[in-house]
DNA sequence: CGGGGCAAGTTCTCTGAAGACGCTAACCCC
DNA sequence: GGGGTTAGCGTCTTCAGAGAACTTGCCCCG
């Protein structure tokens, strides 16, 4: 073959992306503010348009920027830095977590204020994981001495769970997969997310939290053995801590 | 609410996505075993290649799959290694984890800024962990395309390290906890406590964040087997987030 | 003036094709 | 048998085109 001095260049796509966020990083673009989209990168760089999709894909992938389908792509400045971590968990082990969990909002029991099950549509974050257009939901409250430490929203498939006389009723530690196991999707793996952020007023008013104070946001998808996502749980923590315990091999 | 004309199936790429992650996660295809090619989807359920390959990027970014050029696309699963007859993570995959972790800061490669080592007092939480007065610290600082991405400082009880010709340096992945293990106080396990909290000043400036970016803090203390501390290490990931992934007993 | 509907713009999904590049194993020559 | 070469396979990148799905703003109508 021609031996030709292979340069190594980047491809295409990673050169747009590094541009894009370059302008990102160094404020040019702000949070909030749109992306050029696909056409204007084609126009602007004279490529293909899945060349333009793959560049402003390693963006959304970085966390950097969020797509809005029919809208366009948005600078989005909390930027997710992942780190992976590895646990194994029996499920009553998993009970068990939760109760360690709950010792440490303050090493108090919680208590349920109110729990809300309804259907509605699934927005946008919620139908990309659990791939359904409706969902039902189950939102809690929980309360530690009189005050919130808590704020959960657990989103099911609406075509999974339809039917069910109670919609998922809780029934103690591990219940509610429990009852997902009874349906024939029994969760067997799930993946959590931190995320650091400051609480939106209304979620800063029903936690009663002074202003300024972050809170880490969590979002679990739970699948079952077939891959199939069937429950996509979000939830704040107030200032609680958050525990986390590994073993290595002996 | 209003009729729902369109019927809204997933599209092609998730349903075969869904589908070879349901065989990863139900054991059919297990750790480092070579999932279909590109080829082979595109003949198995008739698509084209960038259709293949879209459902092959579902698994990779979920992390559950990496691609090897020139090879195949294997399965990378956090499920701990069954040859060991343990759920506890090795000290490889710890290592790994790590690796992933440090890759994941947007694709692209770290470098360490800054070690500084020297020996001080202990401040009073790390005194607390540890249990001892004084403390040999490391300091680290990561940067990423010249923007830093974490802050992090790793202590040792004084007493324990001491006279170590270089103290505890840098022998890569997992290095320090080998280096540890020499000395004889192999880790065993550890903890991590995450913390959502405002960056002081100084630690903002550094990490080059803007003004009113909460971030996450982690603390980590390992632990021998005997249930010594050896290590305390403190961090905080720039507007991270942090991934967790669990598997449930089967 | 308010509301409904339309049209333009945008992302999302998919098809089909082609060359470049990396890895591996079979092959050939010594 | 050992070592280097090569062919084949697989992923990676890019092109061109097209329809579906969704958002948004504008226009028209009542």
């Amino acid at each position: 073959m021609t031996e030709s001095p292979v340069h190594h260049e980047l491809p295409i796509y990673r050169r747009i992306a590094d541009r894009l966020r370059g302008r990102i990083l160094s404020g040019d673009l702000r949070d909030g503010d749109r992306l050029p989209g696909e056409n204007a990168l084609m126009a602007e760089y004279g490529v293909a348009r899945a060349t333009a999709r793959q560049a402003l894909a390693v963006l959304i992938n970085e966390g950097l920027a969020v797509p809005r389908r029919g809208s366009g792509v948005y600078v989005r400045l909390f930027r997710p830095i992942r780190r992976h971590g590895s646990r194994r968990l029996s499920r009553e082990q998993w009970a068990e977590g939760r109760a360690i969990w709950d010792a440490d909002t303050h090493g108090r029991a919680y208590t349920v204020d109110q729990v809300e099950i309804r259907r509605e549509p699934a927005d946008e974050e919620v139908a990309r994981v659990l791939g359904t257009g409706e969902v039902w939901v189950r939102r809690r409250r929980y309360l530690v001495d009189g005050r919130p430490v808590q704020l959960a929203g657990s989103h099911f498939p609406a075509e999974l769970v339809e039917g069910t006389a109670v919609v998922l009723p809780d029934t103690g530690p591990g219940g509610v997969y429990a009852r997902l196991g009874d349906l024939g999707h029994s969760p067997a793996h799930f993946t959590e997310e931190l995320r650091a952020r400051m609480p939106h007023p209304r979620e800063a008013e029903l936690l009663g939290l002074p202003a300024g104070t972050p809170v880490i946001a969590i979002a679990r998808t739970a699948y079952t053995a077939e891959g199939r996502p069937v429950e996509h749980n979000e939830m704040i923590l107030d200032a609680a801590s958050y525990v986390l315990q590994y073993d290595f091999d002996a």
